[in-house]
DNA sequence: TTTATATGGTTTCGATAAGATACTAGGTGT
DNA sequence: ACACCTAGTATCTTATCGAAACCATATAAA
């Protein structure tokens, strides 16, 4: 077996990279830490998840093994979501990212006002 | 000013998740923790990235004051890509996500082949 | 009995983004 | 004159996304 290339487009590493460097998983792991979540709830959470994007998403991260799916068999079905032992490795990871979002965005927006004022961009 | 909510569609945070959640903006930076790089060769180090993406990630990037872009009269003119402090700060989690992939490979793999043998997903 | 609600999806289709390829522009070497 | 280097841009095609409608199952209300 080679050594993982992540620069390497035929490497296995670079699709996996493909699915989790994704807002819609990086979203969705970000609330399955604090436990199981059904369907609907993860689509009403995620402000702007259509339920088409939110059943690939869920079904892309179950095929990954990071993520466990459960139907139980109540009245209407209800199908509830979990993060797996790998997902939880990952999902520090992706909580990183969230949080650094929201604690630099001010940075950010400093940084775009900035640019879009000189603007010679061309 | 409100607190920040990645899980709201207008707060800025997810904006600039859309960002930085992106394979391309992901290998870009981690690249660039090692030092100032030039456009060519981010080009032909990053795999399968055409060189209008990588000129559109560059841009965001630059304008979410990620990367610094410098130009230098040499002949022809050469364009030097570094990581500013503040993508410094952001580089630590996004080099995570890039070294999760390389390192849970094979556990990722082996939960695809699981997920494709079972099948019975419609 | 028809209508409305809930569950968790799939299908369809138009808009949008990504990717492949060719081209630009300024200068050097042969 | 022609090819080649740099760092991109323009164009066109293809893949992906998102909005809306639809499906199946069951409950409760009108």
């Amino acid at each position: 077996m080679l050594a993982p290339n992540i620069y390497d487009a035929n490497c296995p590493t670079r699709q996996v990279l493909n699915r989790i460097a994704d807002k819609w998983a990086v979203l969705v792991l970000g609330l399955l830490v604090d436990g199981p979540v059904r369907f609907n709830r993860l689509r009403r959470t995620i402000d702007g998840l259509s339920q088409k994007m939110l059943s690939q998403t869920l079904k892309n991260l179950e095929r990954d093994g990071l993520v466990h799916r459960e139907a139980k068999a109540t009245v209407p079905v209800t199908v509830e979501y979990s993060i797996t032992p790998l997902g939880l490795t990952l999902a520090e990871t992706v909580e990183a990212i969230k949080i650094w979002a929201e604690s630099h965005i001010a940075d950010v927006q400093k940084a775009q006002k900035r640019y879009d004022k000189i603007s010679n961009h061309s």
